[in-house]
DNA sequence: CAGTGAAAAATTTGATCATATTCTGCCCGC
DNA sequence: GCGGGCAGAATATGATCAAATTTTTCACTG
């Protein structure tokens, strides 16, 4: 007899049970973003499909995205790796992120509510939170969530998926740093965007997103000057 | 009956005989750029897979990709059409178009040699012919290519790549400009922008380059206007 | 005799297809 | 208008073929 296909399985949620493909690329791309993949590492599709317990097809398709978000660099012969990141590459990052960025958060200002303060604040000490406690993974993804959260509201869909997949880029690269540093040296500039934002300050929030920018950046710059 | 296997292309061997994903890629991503493509036309694998002789696994990874660059859109359900653009999302492009282009070019004067001002200036002329002769396939893919040789000069593939994506975004609009203009009306910067390159202005590339980028987009602006 | 190097076999992995299955939207009878 | 098929299109699998890498073999030189 089949089983029928796990749709939804979990715990009676109605939860759009969503095609492998997507579940697979979610999948992969957050391990990417987050650090679980090192750059240079080889992505073999079978090895994946195996892994995945996918068929080949899904994965591919998802791989292929990758590719094209800059995620993952095919490589002229047919292999597929995580890209390592050298300095000019960093270079360019930092001036189209200070760029997209920083307009992302004066439109956010433009459009803020105490609501989404209040939702933004919450992140924020939760992410303050888990640098305390050293959690490296939940920083990460508390940092990531409180970005995008920032970016949505900005109202500019086109300019948030570009800044969203630049974020793709140097999240390799993340673990290397936090090895590196830890989580205590990792400062940010979130306060003075929420007091900004709070008064509703556009040049005070695109000051503030640019520095926090910036210090990020430079905390990967100064990990790639030593590896080479 | 089709021939789609080029098992061993025996004699010839010039031919890098690419994979049958890439050629559809390509060929759907010259399609959407240069305005052969209808806004809010609907695109079926089976469909493409018919029209161009392929499998089906090739065309589905050429439209995955194509989604990931913005040039397709795939709606909640699994249908994939040809994304209309409207005011909104015009105007994020031409904020990250003036950002990132305007950079490119100071880039470009940065680094170029008489041979580049040459052969930027062959392109261009040849563009004058085409709009003088209303050309107008020869008119986009001329003026795609002026864009595209200024921005890999500019040495920073990164953001070369980020500009060269935003144009599938505006490609199948294109058409309906060049519909309601014709070619003769099709004024650039582009003279402007060669002065400034072969004096090494790289401020006077920068805006001449931000003006051509305003005048398209303030063309495909008046015909989003007027469909609304 | 050991070490080097290239050629060939073996293995791994990617590319493509034919086919089976599942889902979506639409149409028809009630 | 509404619910149950029905057609068609998308999703997914595994098989098969081709290409690239790795390993093995083996002859040749120092």
């Amino acid at each position: 007899m089949k089983l029928v296909k796990n749709t939804a399985d979990q715990a009676g949620a109605h939860i759009r049970s969503l095609p492998v493909h997507e579940q697979v690329y979610q999948d992969l791309r957050s391990r990417i973003l987050f650090g679980e993949t090192a750059p240079g590492q080889a992505v073999t599709i079978q090895g994946l499909a195996e892994a995945l317990g996918a068929g080949m097809t899904p994965v591919r398709e998802a791989i292929r995205r990758l590719i094209s978000d800059g995620a993952l660099l095919f490589q002229g012969n047919r292999r597929v790796i995580v890209p390592t990141l050298d300095i000019a590459a960093l270079e360019q990052l930092v001036f189209i992120r200070k760029s997209i960025e920083s307009e992302l958060a004066r439109r956010a200002a433009r459009h803020v509510g105490q609501d989404f303060v209040d939702r933004l604040s919450e992140i924020d000490a939760a992410l303050d939170a888990a640098i305390s406690q050293g959690d490296v993974p939940g920083y990460l993804r508390l940092n990531y969530q409180f970005h995008m959260a920032l970016y949505a509201q900005a109202q500019a869909p086109i300019m948030a998926e570009q800044a969203d997949r630049l974020w793709l880029r140097f999240g390799p690269s993340l673990r290397v740093v936090c090895g590196r540093f830890g989580t205590q040296n990792l400062p940010d500039r979130h306060k003075d965007l929420l007091s900004a934002l709070a008064a509703g300050d556009e040049e005070g929030a695109a000051i503030a997103v640019t520095q926090d920018v910036t210090q990020g950046m430079e905390q990967i710059a100064a990990v790639l000057e030593i590896k080479e």
